[in-house]
DNA sequence: TTAAACTTTCAAAATATTTTGAAAGTTTAA
DNA sequence: TTAAACTTTCAAAATATTTTGAAAGTTTAA
């Protein structure tokens, strides 16, 4: 395979994953870009390569570099603006997951303690698989929670290396 | 808060998470619904409850039996079919793990393991960096493909047990 | 200041996804 | 068989999301 046809293979697979997991196909697949991309690049450049207009590129770069994933860059002497991703792959799940837990985990947490403390008759099976299922879900989001928060601080050899040394 | 207040925040919050995790968001409703209710439901019911139309709720709870949520139950002398939703939440984790693995997590691996073959020329920038990026993301993925494995079969206590052993 | 070079915004258009509901299909009891 | 009771399908409509591109905004050098 031709490293051309690589990178545009690599591109849109990064894009279709994105989409699966509810982040927008075109800004998985700038990022998709900026990985395999040596130097940063400019607004221009991953408009052309990926033929976007201007607003949608400028509004991607925004929203990936509130995830944390690229970061702006300047270059002296030039008025252009340059892109630049992370490389390092337990950065970026780091990133993700740090964000996906402020954004989603973290309101539903607190709903679910909400729905926990609703008061009803032991009695009633309505309200018995009503407290029992959320409890539940609760107690399984908690220990999800905990574990992103570990993931969150930990080195990659360490995590992965525990994990396996456990699981083996 | 009411009883019948709380189901509908429970209902709204499922959903709303479902949408954010690239599930459609009135199968994460049915699938609520059916979570905090004692008894099996018909079509009928759902309908009612949820104010989506027959063909949706026909199509949505298909797609629930095929992600192994929910199943149908037949009543003795009755026409109707009934349909029920595992309750246990370790399994519903589970089950949703097992089917994005063979869904999304699959398809990708096979894409990374061919371009992460891509031959190149060492000394060319462009190719060192996009080998490295693909490398990498390969290793991650074997990595949680691993884990998810070993979660798959699994028991919860087990699991989190030794999660949180480690973790401290 | 000015104006060129750039970035950002946002309403409208395009596209993608979801939902409806009527028609077709299937199963069961008699 | 038949017809009632149910389920399934799928094209069209509704809705939601994404993208465009022109206009407005900002920054910089001179």
């Amino acid at each position: 395979m031709e490293l051309a046809e690589a990178k545009r293979k690599f591109i849109e697979a990064w894009g279709k994953l994105g989409s699966e997991w509810g982040i927008n196909r075109t800004m998985a697949q700038v990022h998709a870009l900026l990985l395999i991309s040596p130097e940063p690049l400019t607004t221009e450049e991953i408009m052309e390569s990926l033929s976007i207009s201007r607003g949608n590129a400028n509004m991607t770069l925004r929203d990936l570099i509130s995830w944390g994933l690229v970061e702006k860059q300047h270059k002296a002497g030039e008025r252009k603006e340059y892109f630049y991703a992370d490389k390092d792959t337990w950065n970026i799940a780091r990133q993700v997951a740090k964000e996906r837990r402020k954004r989603e985990l973290d309101p539903v947490l607190k709903i679910l303690d909400e729905l926990s403390k609703v008061e009803g008759n032991k009695n009633n099976a309505e309200y018995k698989t009503f407290n029992k299922s959320v409890t539940d879900i609760n107690k399984l989001a908690k220990n999800v929670d905990k574990t992103l928060d570990t993931m969150l601080k930990a080195e990659e050899n360490w995590f992965w290396g525990t994990i396996f040394k456990i699981f083996k």
